[in-house]
DNA sequence: GTCAAAAATCGTAGCGCTACGATTTTAGCT
DNA sequence: AGCTAAAATCGTAGCGCTACGATTTTTGAC
């Protein structure tokens, strides 16, 4: 049934013009701005793009327009669940208004990060969406020779390339220290993913600092060695309670973290939040389910999604004036059973 | 310092050839078969590129060639740790090789498929990876017209496209049943997604139902109106709970329902596993923290990944076998203590 | 019926690159 | 030095489409 030798890509607008009785252009035409091309031709255009099974070739409709339906997304991780809502809401959005997402996953590594900026700028994408402000020298030069309009998003707080859509991570730690000072907890500690692999933890981490220091407070820090693994945690929490017996309450760089510490207290017969305060960041699913339920900041996952989808597609038509590039979508404290 | 009207892409393989003093071919064969071109040669032209910043422009080349770099793959959902831990791994193994990956959100709607595979196809893409074996009838007919190598994932057991890799979801159910029979249960329920939106879920159900009631005992089912969400199953939990007291064991079409499940049982101190017996699907990372630790099972999804892109690279070189097309790779049942 | 204006259609010239055969240069002999 | 084979380089002809100005057809006022 392998017809022909290569290129699954086999018939042509010329042949569909052919076949409708029509110049290429019409074709062309039609399939561009369909109201420009009377009924009547429509009407054997669209039979024959039905009957011969016409697909039109991006590549070549790319090149000779020379834009492009292609915007690029690069996140850290799409396995977690806050990049991939965004993402989930991006693609929605932007697909409906007729582009393509190419996503590329950095890994938390910025030289990765230049090799995927590159590798997409050389699609000649319509636009560009950034997790973060941190990009490396190269990368940074790639961007300046180019004119893609770009979003940095999962952030706020620093001038940006061009568009920035997002919340403040210093404020989400200041929100969590608020709360448990609140609640009358004074001597602290904040577990943490790593802050190499995860700069932004590292603003929350700050933000809770400053708050609790500002307050009389204290913090005590531990950091993982890399992602939150629950085997891991729960030995830091263990020896961190062992060294500092007298802590009150704990905040967590994310859920999955504050997770792990959870299952830690109740093993060690902690109880929560009577002997130890905790606190997550990220609001993900299991949250309302863990016993008891789990205080934490819901992140603007969709809403970041959404707008920088809007954002981007109204630079694209030109209509975004300069102090409209800037979004602080803010967070919101989620006061459950845990402080 | 918007230099041109529009299109980001400027400098072109001309300009670099008239730098580095040689033919544009000569660049072209520089940049795909370095090894041929002379050392001196080598190092002007890639003088030139540095010195302009220049980035090929994969539209003209994939045109040109009429291959391209691009797979596109279509998955029903990236927000869930299934599939986008394959997706990771798939992209990780394809971008090496050269690769760009065009994702698609299906939804678990097979009209979204069609329009996807219709907008992947006019890429002109080198494979597609799928998502198991439900497509509807136009979407079979594109692929029919078409010879794209596809790769449907996530599952196994049925005639496939072309390639299959993933495992039978028959057998998780069953592999649940048998454990929970060996453990003595026999009036079973089991609490699901629904089946409407998640085939295999469904697969899963019968696999389970099928085995416990060869084994004599009885399956109570209960579906979920969409994707797991904590409340509603709670609430199911407990209807059901109170319509058959004597129900000795839950599986669950996932980790999710699962939680939501132990949750609920907490709440009504209904111990796990000595009064209920409860088992999941996904061995999603939060299952070894739950008290008890959750019984599940583990689904190859890193491996997925890793073997279809293994089979898509092959084929690609048109080294793969008609034999080896398809590849099972089985599920693991992990014992903790919540069975 | 005639004619100008508007609407519809068409032809041509690329978009930036690759494939491939033609041509030039180099290397290795005698 | 002269010659041949191999290696390196180049020129040309598209890939399938869009942009845009030129041409043809239609419309409607008189």
């Amino acid at each position: 049934m392998a017809r022909n030798r290569r290129s699954s890509q086999r018939v042509t607008m010329g042949e569909v013009a052919q076949l409708a009785n029509v110049s290429p252009s019409t074709v062309s035409l039609y399939l561009r701005r369909p109201g420009e091309v009377s009924p009547r031709r429509a009407d054997k255009i669209q039979a024959a793009i039905d009957r011969l099974g016409y697909l039109p070739n991006t590549m070549a409709g790319g090149l000779a327009s020379s834009r492009s339906n292609v915007i690029g997304v690069l996140v850290p991780t799409i396995t977690n669940s806050f990049f991939s809502e965004t993402l989930e809401t991006l693609e929605r959005h932007l697909r409906s208004a007729g582009y393509q997402l190419l996503i590329g996953n950095t890994e938390f590594d910025d030289s990765r990060e230049e090799e995927l900026i590159r590798s997409i700028l050389s699609w000649n994408p319509a636009g560009l969406v950034l997790t973060g402000f941190l990009h490396n020298r190269k990368s940074l030069s790639l961007l300046a020779h180019n004119d893609t309009p770009i979003v940095e998003m999962w952030d706020y707080g620093q001038p940006g390339l061009d568009m920035v859509v997002g919340f403040s991570h210093h404020s989400c730690g200041r929100l969590v220290a608020e709360h448990m000072l609140r609640q009358g907890r004074r001597r602290m500690a904040f577990v943490s993913t790593n802050f190499q692999r995860d700069v932004r933890a590292g603003d929350r981490y700050h933000g809770f600092r400053d708050t609790v220091e500002a307050a009389g407070g204290t913090v005590e820090l531990r950091e993982l060695s890399g992602r939150s693994h629950a085997e891991e945690t729960g030995r830091l929490t263990q020896t961190l309670l062992q060294e500092h017996p007298d802590i009150e309450a704990i905040a967590c760089s994310n859920d999955m973290v504050a997770l792990g510490v959870m299952m830690e207290c109740q093993r060690q017969h902690w109880a929560i939040p009577d002997r130890i305060a905790l606190a997550g960041f990220g609001n993900l699913d299991f949250t309302t389910s863990t016993v008891p339920p789990l205080t934490t900041i819901e992140p603007p996952r969709r809403e970041i999604g959404q707008h920088t989808a809007r954002m981007l597609l109204s630079r694209l038509k030109g209509e975004l004036p300069e102090s409209d590039r800037r979004l602080d979508l803010g967070v919101r404290l989620v006061e459950r059973q845990s402080v």
